[in-house]
DNA sequence: CTGATTTGCATCAATGTTGTTGCGTGGGAA
DNA sequence: TTCCCACGCAACAACATTGATGCAAATCAG
């Protein structure tokens, strides 16, 4: 990257950015100028720090998971108690995910970094649930690769419903409201406990 | 509608639903040029049935709507024991499901029509669970609301892994096995049996 | 303050998609 | 067999989107 970015300029990169995700999230089709009117900005500004609408997506998409892999590791999911650390990071996922809602729901714009990043997290819930398994939170017979993916279906559940424009204080309180469900009904399903 | 289809009309129709649904599926904004290809069909052909993209939408939500309320029908949820009635429906939804990929996968073109059926479905499955929660299937502090959605997300999921281009033998048997995983997982979760 | 940078605006070309029309041909239906 | 319908094909206009450029005004940084 050449020089920093003027006060001005960061601020419209900010802009767009936010814009994108939120107008992305309703409309996936989206064109440029409706992101560019979200971000309160022209359109050709846009075309001039974003060259494609590829490249939007992917500076999108390189936020998104930063932050997301920061609140993973945030968790401690490999020290903490397996129980503790799957109510911590689902809490951790959920709240990033309302934030964005467009680029983590669609695993579009895979650029190779991206998708390096994606596998590394697979790996890791994978690794996770191994232990969650080998100290008794999971079955002995439950296959990883499902419970991974019934996992997964359940936080993407979970943030689908509720969530729509709440203070940050009430982001975080759904958030962990929702974490606590999510983690019983992943672990007892929804029958009769016992 | 008019006179009936001659044969070759009514083959057309059934090729561009077919090829629409299969196109779709992979790229949502697919063109209707790329539509009238996999349909071995030119596009004004796909114009002269369809009038807008809108009415192709439509016409392809109808159908698939149709189908997935027989295969509901078929599984005689008011009547038969609920976990019989569970894996049942599972089933045949399923098998569906991995037909109509995209247009059962996105709730748009939701004419009047196809939300009247969508709002009967949900609330036949409310009832269902109801049900099934005063004979004991379901826990008695599941909120039923929840335990819906909980188990739309682990259809769905069933749905996206395998399951592409398997013999309609193949499809049935995968469908019924993994109609077994899901209501065992909806049921019990992933967590120690008892 | 002053120079450099950014932005908004107007404008332009290129492109892709949509929807329509007309015509000749080939296959279905009576 | 004969008539008619549906098809493919070519061409067309309308439209939205993308991406680029030049320029004057606003704004930031030293």
């Amino acid at each position: 990257m050449g020089r920093p970015l003027r006060a001005d300029a960061a601020r419209s990169v900010r802009a767009i950015l936010e814009a994108a995700e939120q107008v992305l999230a309703e409309d996936p089709g989206a064109s440029m100028e409706q992101i560019a009117e979200q971000a309160g900005v022209a359109r050709t500004t846009v075309h001039r720090r974003f060259a494609n609408r590829q490249a939007l997506i992917e500076a999108l998409a390189a936020s998104a998971k930063q932050q997301l892999m920061e609140s993973v590791a945030d968790a401690h999911m490999d020290t903490a108690p397996p129980l503790v650390a799957l109510h911590r990071v689902t809490a951790n996922v959920l709240r990033i995910k309302s934030v964005w809602r467009f680029t983590l729901g669609h695993p579009l714009a895979d650029s190779p970094l991206t998708a390096a990043i994606w596998s590394e997290v697979n790996a890791g819930a994978l690794a996770f649930f191994a232990r969650a398994q080998r100290e008794g939170l999971l079955a002995p017979d439950t296959d990883l690769m499902w419970a991974r993916r019934v996992y997964y279906a359940l936080v993407e559940e979970a943030q689908h419903g509720g969530g729509a424009d709440l203070d940050p204080d009430q982001v975080r309180q759904n958030a962990d409201a929702m974490a606590t469900l999510v983690v019983d009904t992943f672990l007892r399903g929804t029958g009769p406990h016992g």
